[in-house]
DNA sequence: ACAGCCATGTAACTTGTTACATGATTTT
DNA sequence: AAAATCATGTAACAAGTTACATGGCTGT
């Protein structure tokens, strides 16, 4: 929902063309994730079947602007006010690493060891890639706060591989391993006990 | 692609059928996201169709046994041995308090406070989970590790969260406000001069 | 003339998610 | 007998993503 939303707040400061959304959103998430064009289009089609914004006259050079609609409004005072639901959203690395952690089959280990190489070289990565924009203007400051908050999570990251690499390394060969028919269980539902086609 | 990739890495400990895989990544993600058991015969469906499982023989019980091919047993391989791209995807959170933070009309400092108090209370509620349940067994220890993951992330999106904070009380009045009109592209494409419908 | 950007759109696709239908078996 | 659980599926949809088509305008 972030795009739709994004898309959405930016519009309730005036009306907008679909190409000047793209360069809006750049600007104000440091140009971090680069959005493909067409994306725009979609999303503002989907926001007018939805009500929120409608399309607006064009002007003298044939841009198609957007405004948005009271509800429209309305949906992104109700977005600015309420938090964010982390923790809904499934995550791929915790389902990742404990998922290989219990396979029986999967060197936990070594899965940790690739995720933490990686992880240290991104930080380094965002490190340099903040102090090399800078944050003397807004947009900075914008590119300053999105590398941040990347950093700030590569390293709690990192503080939880090294704490779950502790703990696997704490407990003896495969402790976390679940077989997969461990408890099955018993009941059924008999429909076909032969072979399907004799 | 956790839900596939994990499904996926499942079967390629042994066979199983479509109730069972459910079972299973409960277990090995302790439970923490409910899965809509409709999506695991989607997600079994979409295997099929690009050749990472293929239909079994149903057991006594009639239950229809899901397989995994060479080809599916590879992608697990890759998918273990390979970092999870973190940063690829957007942060919902980053975005938006970076766009709040542009929007002149945005009280960025209460949607800050707002998100900050509720990550303090999920906090606790993780803590609160984390020593209700334990970690005696497998399951429970996997329980733990994802628990402690959320908690290392809360803990780093309440560092950021003053950190922008205290970036945006250091500076003037709306420093970071962007106007949407301040540079727009002055080449545009005339179609029509006057309006739509005269 | 031509490359490259500005600008709008369309079509097809991915994964995830939910609601629903159906029926068997087990428990109470 | 009723409720709960086991089990398999289907249909529809959401949001995101990409590739492509089509032009106009700008700078070299």
């Amino acid at each position: 929902m972030s795009v739709r939303q994004s898309l959405l707040a930016i519009l309730a400061q005036g009306p907008c063309y679909g190409y000047q959304l793209r360069h809006e959103f750049d600007r104000r998430t440091g140009a971090v994730w680069s959005l493909n064009v067409g994306q725009i289009y979609n999303t503002l089609e989907r926001l007018e079947r939805d009500g929120f914004v409608r399309r607006g006259a064009p002007d003298a050079q044939g841009h198609v602007y957007w405004e948005i609609t009271d509800e429209g409004a309305d949906d992104v005072d109700r977005w600015l006010l309420s938090p964010v639901e982390r923790g809904a959203a499934r995550d791929e690395l915790a389902i990742k690493i404990s998922v290989a952690a219990t396979l029986p089959g999967a060197d936990a280990a070594e899965v940790i060891a690739r995720q933490r190489a990686e992880t240290t070289a991104r930080l380094d990565d965002l490190r340099r890639r903040r102090d090399e924009r800078g944050d003397a203007d807004a947009e900075g400051l914008a590119h300053a706060l999105v590398m941040d908050s990347m950093m700030f999570a590569a390293d709690a990251e990192l503080r939880w591989l090294d704490h779950v690499g502790e703990r696997l390394a704490a407990h003896p060969q495969h402790a976390l391993a679940l077989e997969l028919t461990a408890e099955r269980p018993k009941r059924g539902r008999p429909r076909t006990s032969g072979p399907a086609l004799v």
